[in-house]
DNA sequence: AAGTGGCTCAACCGCGCGTCG
DNA sequence: CCGACGCGCGGTTGAGCCACT
C-alpha cells in the first residue's frame, strides 16, 4: 500500500535541465504564474515531475536569486540565524533575498559546518577567525522536536528500508569522521554545559521552551563563545530566539 | 599522464502538513 | 471526521571539477 507517487515516473526525463527546457519552462511560468506544479509539465509540455520543475524554478530560474558567492555578511546571518532556527533551511532562506534554502543548505554542509567542527577539533589553536561555538540546550536535553509546525527530518523516522550504509572506503572514511567529530562536538557541549553552571545549573533542569512575559513560548539557547588563545570558555550567553 | 581523493552543488527522494471534498 | 491530494521541506545522492600525488 503505501502512498502513491507524486507523479508518474515512468517516461518521465531526470537529471540535468537542458537550456531548452529551462526556456520552455520559464516561458511558461511568465505566462500561467507559479503554482499547480503536478499539471504545470504537462501544460508546458515538459517530460519532468512536477517537483522537478518546481525545484528547477526556485533554486534556478527565479528572476530574484541572485547568484555567486555568499558575502561575509550573510555567511554571519546564517550561522546566527542557524543557531536560533536550526535545520530550517527555507526559514533561513527567507531572511537572505535572493538566495535560496538549498543554497544555503549547501553553503552550510560544505563551509560551516566543517569550519565550526575544525574549530573544535583544535580549541587552543590561534586562528583568530573561529566562529563561536552556538549551542541549543534544548538539544542537550535530548529535546529535539519542535512545538507544533513542520517537524524536522532529522527527528521522523526514516531509512526503514535504507540503512546509511557508505559505498566506497572513501564515503565510509567520511562517514567514520563525521560521527567521530560529531560525537566530540556533543561532549564539548555537555562540558560546556557542566562547566558553566553559574549559568546552567543542570541542562535537564532548562526546559528547552520558556515563557516570556507575554505568555508565548520561546526557545532559550546558550551561545558559547571560546576564546582561541586560551582553552577556556571566555563566555556564556543566554539568549532567546526570535521567533518559533 | 594517470589515478585518487576532496569538494561543490544541482537534482532527487521521501515524508509531514494543510487543504479540500 | 477521514482520506486523498498537492505542496513544501530537509536529507541525501552523484556528476563534474579541481588539486594533489
Amino acid at each position: 500500500m503505501g502512498r502513491a507517487p507524486c507523479c508518474e515516473k515512468v517516461g518521465l526525463k531526470r537529471g540535468r535541465w537542458t537550456t531548452e527546457e529551462d526556456e520552455r519552462l520559464m516561458k511558461y511560468i511568465q505566462h500561467n504564474g507559479e503554482g499547480s506544479w503536478r499539471s504545470l509539465p504537462k501544460n508546458a509540455g515538459l517530460l519532468r515531475c512536477g517537483k522537478s520543475c518546481r525545484l528547477r524554478w526556485l533554486n534556478y530560474l527565479r528572476k530574484d536569486l541572485k547568484r555567486g558567492n555568499i558575502s561575509a555578511d550573510e555567511e554571519n546571518l546564517i550561522i546566527k540565524l542557524h543557531n536560533t532556527l536550526g535545520n530550517r533551511w527555507s526559514l533561513i532562506a527567507g531572511h537572505l533575498p535572493g538566495r535560496t534554502d538549498n543554497e544555503i543548505k549547501n553553503y552550510w554542509n560544505s563551509h560551516l559546518s566543517r569550519r565550526i567542527e575544525s574549530f573544535i577539533r583544535r580549541p587552543s589553536s590561534s586562528n583568530s577567525q573561529s566562529l563561536p561555538i552556538i549551542m541549543d540546550i534544548a538539544k542537550l536535553n535530548g529535546e529535539q522536536k519542535q512545538k507544533g509546525g513542520r517537524t524536522s527530518r532529522a527527528t521522523s523516522t526514516k531509512k526503514k528500508n535504507k540503512p546509511n550504509i557508505p559505498k566506497s572506503t572513501r564515503d565510509r572514511k567520511a562517514s567514520a569522521e563525521k560521527e567521530n567529530a560529531l560525537a566530540y562536538m556533543a561532549n564539548q557541549e555537555k562540558n560546556m554545559v557542566m562547566s558553566n553552571n553559574n549559568l546552567v545549573k543542570s541542562s535537564s533542569i532548562i526546559p528547552p521552551m520558556q515563557q516570556n512575559n507575554e505568555g508565548e513560548e520561546v526557545m532559550t539557547s546558550a551561545i558559547m563563545s571560546m576564546d582561541p588563545l586560551s582553552s577556556e570558555r571566555e563566555s556564556v550567553v543566554l539568549c532567546r530566539s526570535e521567533e518559533r
